[in-house]
Parts: structure tokens; C-alpha cells; sequence
DNA sequence: GCGACAG
DNA sequence: ATCTTGTCGC
């Protein structure tokens, strides 16, 4: 699977910032796909050892979250972590790991956000564009925007807003468990995101897509340090 | 100036 | 994100 749009990744600060204000125009914050059969969850780690990223992305089966294929790959570390410019850091290794897999998803759940980012364009939202394929952002911790906190029972929501504008949902995915940041990545509405978001979370509180990425990541990681 | 700041 | 020690809550 490759991307249908690419651009240098050994840039300045200053042009990535720009490039983001330009690609933030092509995303689409509408659903815009058919039938989903797989899903893709991506996650990152970073050994220190080796001073290298590990990327790992997990396809599962949209109706069974059995998995059906997974990919890991690693790369030396090129850009710095930046809040704000942290796509340019972690998916030169996922793009790569994109392109070894052979079972192409019709949506991707990403470690990160999507629009709910200082100038809407998110991990998610950058994935989204490269490939041209539904993205939700799914973050931990928020990055920007204000929230009251949603009812503790799994399903109720919140607004996450910048300055009046709904930017994304502070969803809670389990009863009693901090909630997690949902935003559009790409080609997808945010009540659409919400309810994938749900069904992909049966009973952890980060989606499937993300415990097996996350899982994989961890093993491989473990591997590295053992030499 | 101070705090906040995806992973 | 990783590393690391002590501390808090269930």
C-alpha cells in the first residue's frame, strides 16, 4: 500500500509549519467511504538505546477485531519531538510500514489527533491526506481545547472546542475510565469517528486497533534491547 | 514572564 | 515517547 501523495520529510521547523497550513485545506470532514472491511490501528515506540522508532500497523477484521495481518518496521529518529509537529517525527516509519502491507484498510485509527490540533492537521489528518483514506485521530491526552467531562458511563461524550469551534469528542470508551480524545482525521464525520471509536473499544479503553499496534510494538522493543 | 504542550 | 523511584488508591 502506497501513498498518492508525498513530500520531502527533511525539512525545517518552519516549512513543516507551513506545509501543514496547506495540507490542512485538502482535509475532508465529511464521511466519504463505502463498505469498511479492515481496520487499521498504528502506533509508535521509541528505544533510546538505538535512538530508532519502531512502527508497528495491525489490520483487523472491522466486525470480528480479529487480526489479520501486521507489519513492524525501524528507522533512526530524524525529526525532533514538537508539539504540534509530531507527524514529521512518526510516520516517515509508519509510511514505510504502509508499504509492506498487503491487505490495504478502508479506515486507519491513529495514536494521535486529527483536526484537534493548532492548524487542523493532526498525525491523523496527515496520514489521511498521504494515503487519501478515513482517518480518526485517537489521543491519550488532549493537545489543544477546552472540555467539561463527559458522564462517567461508557458512550457519553463531550465537545472538545478551540475558541467556539468543535475541534473533536472527549469520549468515554469504559465506565469510570479517563476518557480519550477523539478527532476527524480525514474523510470522516466526527459522529461517525465516535461511533467506530466505541465498537472498536468493547472493553479496554483505547481501541483494539491500538492494543495490538501497541502490543506488537512493545515485543519488538523488547527484542531490540535484549541485544 | 508563566504555563501548556499529541508521542 | 522512555527512564525511574516513590506514593496513592482500590
Amino acid at each position: 500500500m502506497y501513498p498518492v501523495f508525498i513530500h520531502p520529510w527533511s525539512i525545517s521547523e518552519t516549512e513543516a509549519f507551513n506545509l501543514q497550513q496547506e495540507l490542512a485545506k485538502k482535509v475532508i470532514t465529511e464521511d466519504q467511504f463505502a463498505d469498511i472491511h479492515y481496520v487499521a490501528g498504528v502506533d509508535v515506540a521509541y528505544c533510546s538505546q538505538s535512538d530508532q522508532l519502531i512502527a508497528a500497523v495491525v489490520i483487523l477484521h472491522a466486525e470480528t477485531l480479529e487480526v489479520v495481518e501486521s507489519v513492524v518496521t525501524q528507522d533512526t529518529v530524524q525529526f525532533p519531538y514538537i508539539p504540534g509537529l509530531f507527524s514529521f517525527r512518526e510516520l516517515p516509519s509508519i509510511v514505510k510500514a504502509f508499504n509492506l502491507i498487503k491487505t490495504p484498510p478502508q479506515l486507519v485509527v491513529c495514536d494521535g489527533q486529527g483536526i484537534a490540533h493548532p492548524r487542523r492537521f493532526g498525525l491523523a489528518s496527515h496520514l489521511g491526506i498521504l494515503f487519501d483514506i478515513p482517518t480518526i485521530g485517537c489521543g491519550k491526552t488532549k493537545l489543544i481545547g477546552e472540555f467539561e467531562e463527559p458522564f462517567i458511563q461508557r458512550g457519553n461524550s463531550s465537545s472538545l472546542t478551540d475558541n467556539e469551534e468543535v475541534i473533536g469528542s472527549v469520549l468515554r470508551t469504559q465506565d469510570n475510565i479517563k476518557p480519550i480524545y477523539v478527532s476527524v482525521g480525514h474523510r470522516i464525520s466526527l459522529s461517525t469517528a465516535c461511533e467506530w471509536i466505541l465498537k472498536l473499544s468493547p472493553t479496554y479503553r483505547l481501541p483494539e486497533t491500538t492494543r495490538q499496534a501497541d502490543q506488537l510494538v512493545r515485543i519488538t522493543l523488547l527484542k531490540l534491547q535484549e541485544k
